[in-house]
DNA sequence: TGCCAGGCCGGGT
DNA sequence: ACCCGGCATGGC
């Protein structure tokens, strides 16, 4: 067992005992949380869920009717997520690969060998690294986990990777997949309860009293 | 008031 | 292999 997968356990279970399970996206349909990952890319979720709003008012969290609209009409309703139009030929991109290679099926295209399916996510315009793997744990329920700008200043100020390899998603993210059993509801957990933590606690130094894992050993200048 | 949010792409080093 | 500018709304 190596000291790395200690800790890498004990901030999970600090963090679930001080916040308790976060349930992201628990009623949500599947289709919602895939779109909802993808409009969210550098937005506050407050911004995202009056697109969503909207878009669930004009029944368009569906992607037989994602399909048939026009990009004004998607880029209307997805205004208030910033970033509308690029957004909207990420939405089309996906919901086109959807339908060409799935037969507009979610549950076809998120099932079978995890890397692949992955890696055809990676492929889709739009779709990156974090997106695909948040799609991969909250829509796919698959263990994939997401890393993202959180969970790199977490791992680094606990001295789990250096600053360098805190750049690399992949280094970091094999931490957690070395460490941890590939549970993707616990994946969903983790990185709900990293999110609150850094929220709650990184904006600076000053915040950093009260956080749950300020008695682990840590660098504060990290 | 500026800076930032649950990133990604394309172009340049 | 990295680094950077652009994308854009709403909250603090």
């Amino acid at each position: 067992m190596s000291k790395t997968a200690d800790v890498v356990h004990e901030i999970y279970d600090r963090l679930m005992s001080a916040y308790g399970r976060q349930g992201w996206w628990p009623g949500d349909s599947d289709t919602e949380t895939v779109v909802g990952a993808i409009l969210t890319q550098n937005t506050a979720w407050t911004n995202v869920e009056r697109a969503l709003a909207n878009l669930r008012k004009a029944s368009a969290v569906d992607w037989a009717v994602l399909r048939d609209l026009s990009d004004a009409k998607i880029a209307e309703m997805i205004r208030p997520a910033g970033t509308f139009r690029v957004k909207t030929l990420r939405l089309r991109a996906f919901v086109s690969t959807l339908w060409s290679q799935h037969a507009g099926s979610l549950g076809n295209m998120l099932s079978g060998d995890l890397a692949e399916v992955r890696n055809r996510l990676l492929a889709i315009h739009g779709i990156g690294p974090e997106t695909a793997d948040a799609i991969l744990v909250y829509a796919g329920h698959r263990p994939s986990f997401v890393v993202d700008a959180y969970t790199r200043r977490v791992l680094r100020r606990h001295g789990l990777v250096t600053p360098d390899e805190s750049r690399s998603y992949e280094i970091v993210q094999r931490v957690f997949h070395r460490s941890l059993e590939p549970d993707a509801e616990m994946f969903n957990e983790y990185h709900a309860l990293l999110v609150k933590v850094a929220k709650r606690h990184c904006r600076n130094r000053a915040t950093c009293a009260g956080c749950p894992l300020v008695e682990l050993p840590h660098d504060e200048s990290l």
